[in-house]
DNA sequence: TTGATATATGAATATATGATCATATATTAA
DNA sequence: TTAATATATGATCATATATTCATATATCAA
């Protein structure tokens, strides 16, 4: 498939939408982006994969868990393509604001390291 | 659906992106997407109506024909975007450049007029 | 080395989407 | 008014996609 494509199919889906506009502010593994989304990890895992097939974002293996990034050369060619639409997209989604909300509470908790234990806080539904 | 995410899925298909790539050189009725994509009638006023329902483009009854255009809305919000894309497209794939060729003709032999006559005259093949 | 943790992936299934066919509507010309 | 033209749309079918479940792989800790 051709890049361009590859790239809107990759971006027209609402929960790659909404990983997307989180991993614009912040690199996460999986688990952080469970705790954020509140989705099943395999889900998520497909869903990066076909961002991953689009070169949208990047992983990198940090120990356990594995980092992913928008990469550079997605932010240098798209940046303020994906600033615009996920603009709009706050505007648009309860989701999308509840999502930031949940990024910040995984960051100050540090979900990533107390992730299977039996203190996880938990994030506020949606 | 969202607007973001309904523009996105309306840009997510080949047919379509030829489409706008083409509108946004020049206003067309649907006789005249046909003789350029040599797709059928239905085929394309099925797609015209994801455009048109993602706010992309607009239609306007001129007599017999209808004739669609890029919104200004459009242009104005995503004009950069839809070029920098549309570039892409063009050194990417093959059809988008023979539907260059295949609108210079539509254009040179007056194809609106001439849709149903029989001195029709054939578009390069693909 | 064993178990726990973090993630990836294949298979199955449900849903969404695109293409086609048949038909409906609107306009013009005869 | 009728026929031809231009376009839209509903129904159907085939294919694509997203989600879930089960399982595989890789790393770390004990």
């Amino acid at each position: 498939m051709k890049d361009t494509l590859k790239i809107l199919k990759a971006l027209a889906d609402p929960t790659r939408l909404r990983i997307i506009s989180l991993l614009l502010r912040r690199d996460l593994c999986v688990c952080e982006l469970m705790f954020i989304l509140k989705m099943e990890q395999s889900r998520i895992s497909h869903q990066l994969r076909i961002l991953r097939d689009a070169d949208l974002v990047e992983d990198k293996r940090e120990g356990k868990w594995i980092t992913y990034r928008v990469s550079d050369k997605t932010r240098a060619n798209m940046g303020l393509l994906l600033n615009q639409l996920l603009g709009e997209q706050l505007r648009e989604s309860e989701e999308a604001v509840s999502d930031l909300g949940n990024l910040e509470i995984c960051l100050r908790e540090d979900v990533r390291r107390r992730h299977s234990s039996s203190g996880q806080p938990e994030a506020e539904k949606i």
